[in-house]
DNA sequence: CATAGACTAGTCGATTTCGACTATACGTGT
DNA sequence: ACACGTATAGTCGAAATCGACTAGTCTATG
């Protein structure tokens, strides 16, 4: 994510609610987790206050007015700005457009799996596989639960993030019978191990 | 990904290097070039001087010697500890294991997508199908070419990298048809609009 | 009535991330 | 000879991220 001024995702949660109306942190906070918006965006209470910061001092929002009730500690609103409001809206273009490099934990570890056994790595694989599953049926219930009272628009992330996990179990049972199978392993001694025809410093032993 | 002393994957990386030999950090950086690492694990110069120092200052690696070079600046190298090597593997079993929470980019574009008219959405989304096309057409020739010398093992993220993208482009073509047979939107004059029963506060307009 | 926990609205300081910069050496082209 | 680009090995300072903490109010419970 290159170029933009505030580039935490939180700050694009903080132009799309301040596009409906003036908000304080707080409060955008409370509306993100209500709405299952910490499901895509990760929430801090920390960052959430310093991204409003940088999105002022980047002149994307401005405080409009602050409130002080005696029931409750002073709040300050923002609005969004015009600049705000044509940073969103381009903001959110590219995040559809354009397929960003992601850097994916599962991967590194894929990239370092050769440190462990094939047997270590199966078993482990395996139980990915499983939380995986679980993963996706607790979203597959929590979409036709909502599904009763959300407009199907609203359900989109969902859907892909059920897709997503689907299509990587399916990869997953295939890559378990890939090891199993002996298409990257061989038989040393009583052991299986990583099939090895490349002995050079390219890649760990 | 919680309560590890050193969080950050380039840490990982560098556990995963030194684990092979002492090297030092410029060194670590270039071999994970070399090897491609770069793909999955992101780089900064100087995240990954402050990351070395982060894995020393908690005792998983230490400085085994500083070497001057007439022609080099002055290097220090340094080695895996016993209690890095323990993190290392137990760090790698769970990102093998764990499937632990990510948030894509995309993912909040589609949160957000609503925001948007569903022409241009179709439009954005038909884009995003194309240069992803692309990303698995090139993903694809590079693990050929690749494969003729490195061994399988370490083509599999390769592999998950490609499998995950063309998940996502089927999954693309399926939403962008259903955006326009009507699923989602509702004629509202010459235009047509996301279908909203419930204008309710959950979500915008 | 006192206490504990949750809520409200934010702060704080430590750590991490980032990307430009430093300074030297070498190779290449003009 | 000079300029430029690349390589070597790292530094630096600004900004971002993180998660615990602050302080007051309200509610429920004993």
């Amino acid at each position: 994510m290159a170029k933009r001024k505030v580039s935490n995702l939180l700050a694009l949660a903080v132009l799309s609610l301040l596009n409906e109306r003036p908000m304080h942190p707080y409060e955008i906070g409370a509306v993100m987790r209500q709405r299952g918006l910490a499901d895509s965006i990760k929430i801090n209470t920390g960052s959430l206050y310093s991204v409003t910061e940088a999105l002022v001092r980047n002149q994307l929002i401005e405080p409009v007015e602050t409130l002080r009730d005696t029931k409750h500690p002073e709040r300050t609103v923002y609005a969004v700005t015009p600049a705000g409001r044509t940073e969103f809206l381009e903001w959110l273009r590219s995040l559809i457009r354009t397929p960003f490099k992601e850097y994916p934990q599962f991967a590194a570890g894929l990239a370092f799996m050769g440190h462990l056994a094939p047997r270590e790595a199966v078993a482990l694989l395996a139980e990915r596989c499983k939380l995986l599953a679980a993963d996706v049926a607790e979203i597959r219930s929590a979409i036709e639960a909502t599904a009763k009272f959300v407009d199907r628009l609203f359900l989109i992330e969902q859907e892909y993030s059920l897709t997503m996990r689907e299509a990587e179990v399916k990869w997953l049972h295939q890559l378990i019978e890939r090891i199993k199978d002996g298409t990257f392993t061989e038989q040393k001694g009583e052991q299986s191990a990583w099939k090895i025809t490349h002995p050079d410093p390219m890649r760990p032993h």
